[in-house]
DNA sequence: CAGTGGTATG
């Protein structure tokens, strides 16, 4: 009989491996049934697995499931939350992670960690992710690569990439997959040059290189203009083989174009499969070069390849345009957007259609789009306008544009100085002075500017009058020499007052910048390479129109060809011209000082990193609520709040708990456990708060506590579930989970209706708000 | 029986 069963039992295993689909799942599950086998553990995890799991599967299917296994092993807990750490709403994946320490006998392994890391990474839940990490460490996991891997990558994905990289030096081995995740934890969070000095160690470490470990090292290279790593790397990926991997190919087109070498990016274009990545890559890249024909050209072909064009290739091909002043063009491309693709045009593309008409001249016409746009409360649109004012030296827009900035409370410094140049244009001395009384009772924000240049594969970085490289002396030398040489060039520097001279850098306004930074590269440059090989310089800010001459004349004195990749587009300096044939005076600064950034998921990122907070946890409780099943918590979806669906005095039984929360107390937030001995009446109670409760909340809790033996107990991120944990074995004086088995402590704003009412009368409801 | 990673726009 057994030998039956078992036989039974792996051909249903084997027919469960195959299986695709969920239809196909059920008719095996019917199986399944028929033979008696549905509490065979291996045959329900696969199961369940499939459905949590498999793109084929189904989510609310495997938690019905889940809710009937009676005592979930590790691996169906598991299951259940890998399922959702890769779901739409990872968040629940911390809510069945947080049941599963408190429910389950089964505690967390490996797997466990590293599903729910993926879903602190993809919610942003730093607190969350510091506190699993603590479990980690507590459960002595943190000597497992993978679970560290999952620790770098959420504390980088969380902006600590210090952290992160603590973890990272702490894992007693490496693997490349961890490699690739510090690699690329740095070059997302914008440091770049660390993501390329940390490959130089990775190299000793003989762990290799793959796709992976390129992206995200090109990734890098393009955004500090690095083009001889670049190459370098393109060498390697044709080594591996690894041209046709889509990720490398557009990091690569990437790369090129961002450095300025767009025969490069087409190379690389010709010889791979195509993706809307690849595509955007190249319209994106021509268009930011100034090439509106070539990215009409891709946009055309790509349209032609079948691909649907998104919100990206839509920026690129309006950069494009804008630049090349081929207005009709981009207004039809803007009007097909909507009409013909269906993309709703964002506040970039208003961006490009204000500064498209604007640099035509037609501002009446910008005027008329900013008041068509959704973005009129946003300053980026209006400080376009201002800066198009600026070019076509329009007093009358660009005073609308500063009314509208001023009511928006976001002028800045740059502003004021676009303003003032258009009011010294107008020869208004008293605009000129009011500006410059704006600027000085505003003080001057600027960011600070910085270029980068590459070395011998090595990225420098200068700011202004930077004095921190160890060449320090000699470079400031060699400057003195460059300019002299510029000088006899012909080359008269530009001090004169910013104001009068159009000059949009915000540089220029940096206390009596003698030596920008681009200057400094320059030199450093000029010194540091071989005569004859060109300079690649990349500034986060606009080029000023001193250092635009400078550059130009230097290119002329040393026959370098230097390209400056600023802000916005760049310049190829060659024997003393520029590719943007001055056109440089009239690029403003568009979308150098979007602001953007902080409009585009805004409530999200705000909402979750809070929610996420262990003891503060707003996390929704979703779980279907199964009638078959009986009392249960939910979400309500319409207003967001969850329900108590228990009425309050339900006697309970066993693996029920009577909870109640409270929220805010004493400046943090509160929780009290109650917990059961397999009898109706709390036996004991824990309060969990953040900090400290407040005095009167501590008594209130307290007079409402239907137990004498209770405890206060402060948490803090990392320790706070077995602190809970300790204190259920100290105040129970047993850890007995099913006594003692506390539920959903994540509903934060769950107030059962009879306590709500309570509160409301005495006025104390404002300590859950 | 299982697990970790990637590109374009700013």
């Amino acid at each position: 009989m057994m030998v039956l069963e078992t036989s039974k039992a792996n051909a249903i295993l084997t027919v469960l491996q195959g299986c695709n689909n969920l239809t196909r799942l059920k008719k095996i599950q019917a199986h399944v049934i028929v033979n008696g086998l549905q509490n065979h553990p291996a045959i329900s995890n696969s199961i369940l697995n499939f459905c949590a799991v498999s793109i084929s599967g189904s989510l609310p299917y495997a938690q019905h499931l889940f809710k009937h296994i009676l005592n979930p092993q590790t691996q169906a807990w598991n299951s259940i939350i890998r399922g959702f750490a890769q779901s739409p709403s990872p968040v629940q994946a911390i809510f069945y992670y947080n049941r599963m320490l408190f429910d389950s006998v089964s505690g967390p392994d490996t797997f466990t960690f590293s599903f729910t890391l993926k879903a602190c990474e993809r919610i942003k839940a730093l607190k969350k992710c510091v506190e699993v990490h603590g479990s980690i460490i507590r459960t002595g996991y943190e000597r497992d690569v993978v679970v560290c891997t999952g620790l770098v990558r959420c504390y980088g994905g969380n902006g600590c990439v210090e952290i992160a990289r603590m973890v990272f030096d702490n894992m007693p081995e490496r693997d490349l997959v961890a490699w690739n995740a510090m690699i690329s934890c740095y070059s997302q969070a914008g440091y770049h040059q660390e993501a390329l000095r940390i490959y130089d160690c990775m190299r000793n470490e003989n762990v290799g290189v793959d796709g992976f470990t390129l992206v995200g090292l090109l990734s890098s290279c393009s955004h500090v203009g690095a083009l001889n790593m670049g190459v370098k790397l393109h060498r390697i990926a044709c080594e591996k083989g690894l041209l046709r991997n889509v990720f490398v190919g557009n990091a690569l087109i990437d790369m090129y174009a961002k450095c300025g070498n767009l025969d490069g990016a087409l190379e690389v274009f010709n010889g791979m499969p195509r993706d809307v990545f690849t595509w955007n890559s190249m319209i994106v890249g021509f268009g930011v070069h100034g090439f509106g024909d070539e990215a009409i050209y891709f946009f055309n072909q790509m349209l032609e390849a079948g691909v649907r064009p998104n919100s990206i290739a839509f920026l690129g091909l309006l950069c494009g345009c804008s630049h090349q002043g081929l207005v009709e063009e981009g207004v039809e491309f803007f009007h097909q957007m909507s009409s013909k693709f269906n993309v709703k045009p964002g506040i970039k593309h208003y961006g490009c259609m204000v500064d498209m008409y604007g640099r035509a001249g037609k501002l009446e016409k910008a005027l008329e789009i900013i008041g068509d746009s959704p973005w009129q409360d946003d300053p980026v649109l209006w400080r376009i306008l201002l800066s198009s004012s600026k070019i076509h030296k329009n007093v009358v827009i660009g005073e609308i544009a500063m009314r509208n900035l001023s009511q928006l409370g976001a002028v800045n410094a740059g502003d004021c100085v676009l303003l003032a140049t258009i009011y010294a244009g107008a020869n208004d001395e008293q605009g000129v002075a009011r500006m410059r009384k704006l600027i000085k009772k505003q003080g001057i924000k600027t960011t600070p500017g910085w270029s980068w240049i590459e070395v011998s594969d090595q990225v420098h970085r200068f700011v202004v009058d930077d004095q921190s490289h160890p060449d320090s002396g000699m470079i400031y030398q060699k400057l003195e020499e460059v300019t002299r040489k510029a000088t006899m060039a012909g080359y008269v520097e530009d001090k004169s007052q910013f104001i009068f001279h159009g000059s949009c850098s915000e540089e220029c306004l940096e206390s009596s910048s003698t030596y920008h930074s681009e200057k400094l590269a320059i030199a450093f440059g000029l010194a540091k390479t071989p005569e004859g090989t060109s300079l690649r310089i990349v500034k986060n800010l606009r080029v000023c129109r001193d250092c635009h001459e400078f550059t130009k004349f230097v290119s002329r004195a040393f026959n370098r060809d230097i390209i400056v990749r600023d802000r916005l587009r760049f310049h190829h300096f060659k024997g003393g011209l520029c590719s943007c044939r001055d056109y440089w005076v009239m690029v403003i600064q568009k979308l150098a000082q979007q602001q953007n950034r902080m409009h585009v998921g805004k409530g999200k990122m705000e909402g979750t990193a809070d929610n996420n907070n262990l003891s503060a946890a707003v996390i929704p409780a979703v779980e279907a609520k199964d009638p078959a099943s009986g009392p249960s918590y939910y979400c309500n979806e319409s207003t967001g709040k969850n329900q108590w669906e228990m009425p309050y005095d339900t006697p309970l039984v066993t693996h029920s708990i009577s909870f109640t929360s409270v929220r805010r107390l004493g400046g943090g937030y509160g929780r009290i456990y109650w917990f059961k001995h397999r009898s109706p009446i709390p036996t004991a109670a824990i309060l969990i708060s953040k900090g400290c409760f407040a005095k009167e909340c501590r008594e209130l809790i307290v007079s409402l506590l239907p137990v004498q033996q209770y405890r206060m107990f402060p948490v803090h991120g990392g320790v706070s579930f077995c602190n809970v944990i300790e204190t259920i074995k100290e105040v129970t004086g047993t850890f007995c989970k099913e006594a003692c088995c506390i539920c959903d402590q994540l509903m934060d704003s769950l107030i059962p209706p009879r306590h709500l009412a309570f509160l409301q009368q005495t006025n104390l409801l404002r300590w859950f708000n």
